[in-house]
DNA sequence: GTGCTGGGTGTGAGCGTTCACTCACGTATA
DNA sequence: TATACGTGAGTGAACGCTCACACCCAGCAC
């Protein structure tokens, strides 16, 4: 609660633009209802704007919806890449990802909350335009724990099943917090997700 | 793959009958494309009837797609409280509820899925008719961790932290499953994740 | 047996509604 | 004047759902 988002901040535009009120309007119907259940005409009375304006800035909704939810994929991506990088031993680079999830998510909660609860919708058109791992954070999630499993940091055993439960921990939990079963930023649990990680690899 | 349910075994009919194809061929259609995405000819096209047909068996596409919903939360919810329910030291209580989560999704990898794919659209009409815990795995498991560590057999800590970090191990292979970065049956990784999930709730 | 009845089941053309999207038009800024 | 932005009534298509009709068969009287 910290930081929070105030609806003028953009997901993919400026904010204060017309656009960037756009998309915190639909982000948060998306998130409440479902992307489907959504009106272009709910999306553009919560902006504030005629439904027509809604494409000027966007050839569809289609195309918002998924303009959305990969700013924020490519974002966990980058900064995966960047968290694993800056540390040598595998439980720092744990961490450090795991700090780069939950600042994230704390950061826009109803845009990480979004691409949460859509993945499975938008995740068939990811690997279709880019390579399969770059962009993708699960991938690189998957790549560090390989590497430690090969250079003997981590126990012997299947890097994608070692991969799922690790952001299982994580993501789960911003899931609960969604539901309201987990209070507070994630940011006040970061250090016991990063232990339950760090376990689960080592397990 | 072992025990893959046919296209006649239904969700809440018999098997073999008019309804329970169209249950079927709807757990297939909502899983694969959501919901709101798939309308009632086609569910009626895929089961082979006619959309007339779908309306004898249901009053709606909403009524159908909740009772299948519930259907499994509350199978979940029973085999879980009696999983923890044969075991006394909770290391035995996390076993069994890991091997009753896998085996039922195992048993109907569709339904399951389809489970896991709309929760979030279906948990808010759970707890409006029925009472909070029953009836909700979650809340079970919940329960669970929280008598162990009452009783000193868990570390101290936010009981729904760990619940929804041991639940992600499970829940988050499952999508990765879904995803096809995990493969086989869920069965065939029971033992690995037992032990993470025990070593994340002793985290 | 035959004939009648009534409930359960399946049909598919059709209904009213709502949806995503368009476009002719206004306005503002450069 | 030209370009960008915003408007909102309007459009065709597609949706969930209905209903008049047909069929099947068990139960029962004669």
């Amino acid at each position: 609660m910290l930081t929070e988002k105030t609806e003028q901040s953009g997901v993919t535009a400026a904010p204060g633009t017309t656009k960037a009120r756009i998309e915190r309007a639909a982000l948060s119907l998306f998130c409440a209802r479902g992307v489907d259940a959504v009106t272009t005409r709910e999306i553009a009375a919560a902006s504030g704007v005629s439904e027509g304006a809604l494409y000027r800035h966007y050839p569809s909704k289609d195309a918002l919806s998924q303009a959305m939810f990969f700013a924020i994929h490519k974002r966990l991506a980058e900064e995966v890449e960047a968290a694993a990088a800056e540390a040598a031993k595998i439980e720092d680079k744990a961490r450090a990802i795991v700090a780069a999830y939950v600042r994230i998510a704390d950061e826009d909660w109803t845009l990480f909350s979004y691409h949460l609860l859509t993945t499975h919708r938008f995740l068939p058109y990811a690997d279709k335009s880019e390579s399969p791992k770059s962009g993708n954070p699960v991938a690189i999630v998957e790549g560090v724990i390989m590497d430690a499993v090969k250079h003997g940091e981590l126990p012997q055993g299947d890097a994608a099943l070692k991969t799922a439960a690790a952001l299982g921990v994580v993501l789960q939990t911003a899931l609960h917090k969604i539901y309201g079963r987990v209070k507070g930023a994630l940011g006040a649990h970061e250090e016991a997700l990063a232990r339950a990680v760090i376990a689960v690899l080592k397990s």
